[in-house]
DNA sequence: ACCTGAACACCGTTCAAGT
DNA sequence: ACCTGAACACCGTTCAAGT
């Protein structure tokens, strides 16, 4: 409130008349930062699945550019228009794939909570590498109480590409939503 | 910091003998409670998915129990090592169920994201329904601009049963392991 | 209508001083 | 070693007062 008012050139109680709180205050940015979400304009001629691909890969963008909101996503459930509308477009990608509408609403928050997630880990540093870290990741840790570690060893402390493993991610959940319909029949 | 000098009876200044840190205090905190994931005794005779699933309910369980403790979860990497450990079970069931070594570390975060996000979106509310909010959900757009709200029409407004939704996720995330597994043949 | 000043009830943290 | 008092630099918010 106070660092906002100050980049404004005002006093902090001036803010008060035009937003009634600080949460209020953020509500509404999340509000505008979520209209950024949906497709420019009415995107035919597109499968279902890059309907959703484009909407996942908004949102890990948006969080990129605004690291503070990614947390923010998690607090309310989607109660903007802006933020119904992006639910309503998984909606009718999910029906269109062919998944039973009585599974449409939980596969929908299964996707949206995966990819608000992982927007949300590479925001806050969840997937830095541990190495980084002063504590040292395993370091503390005998190596022949991590057999997992130990097998995975190679793959391990190499640099990630997080774009790719997203769409790696992406396809792995397209499939899951294809089985899904498939088991419908 | 002064609250909890409060419920110690001291003094707030008392506290950073033992702790360096507020941040510090929290990761204390968080390395307690990420004890009570693991295992009480080395599970033999269990399927890989029982042991994720194992994990996966005893995270969810615990942000139940402390929902301040749910966005923790996403600031740091595993650095503790009882989180090295869990990640470790992690490691171990994805190989067991024959994915690809190359492919473990990423359905590990896969994994841990989507359960981490379950957990912390029931813990601060996202999958609250909307029409507790005042702000009223998707009253405020007509409908003939929400056709995939329309088309799933009365699954939408009844009370969910998070934890039969979860155990149908992680189904579905089985699923997606076993598949990963049979494209490495 | 819109903004301001002063004040209230909070924070985390530092630093010299106590025992 | 362990704790305390006083102080510093912050918060969000209220309320009466200004124009």
């Amino acid at each position: 409130m106070r660092a906002l008012a100050d980049r404004v050139g005002v006093t902090p109680m001036a803010l008060y008349r035009h937003v009634a709180d600080k949460a209020a205050l953020l509500d509404g940015m999340v509000g505008r930062l979520l209209s950024g979400l949906l497709p420019a304009e009415a995107a035919g001629g597109q499968a279902w699945y890059q309907r959703l691909d484009a909407l996942a890969h908004a949102c890990r963008k948006l969080t990129q550019r605004h690291p503070w909101a990614a947390h923010l996503f998690f607090s309310r459930p989607a109660v903007t228009p802006d933020a119904v509308r992006a639910v309503d477009i998984v909606y009718l990608a999910l029906v269109e794939a062919g998944v039973p509408e009585s599974e449409v609403p939980r596969l929908e928050r299964l996707i949206s909570t995966f990819v608000i997630g992982f927007a949300a880990s590479e925001a806050s540093g969840r997937f830095a590498p541990g190495s980084m870290d002063p504590r040292g990741r395993r370091g503390q840790l005998p190596d022949g109480e991590l057999p997992g570690h130990r097998k995975v060893g190679p793959w391990l402390d190499l640099p990630v590409d997080l774009t790719a493993e997203f769409e790696a991610d992406l396809a792995d959940i397209r499939r899951l939503v294809e089985a899904a319909a498939r088991r419908a029949g």
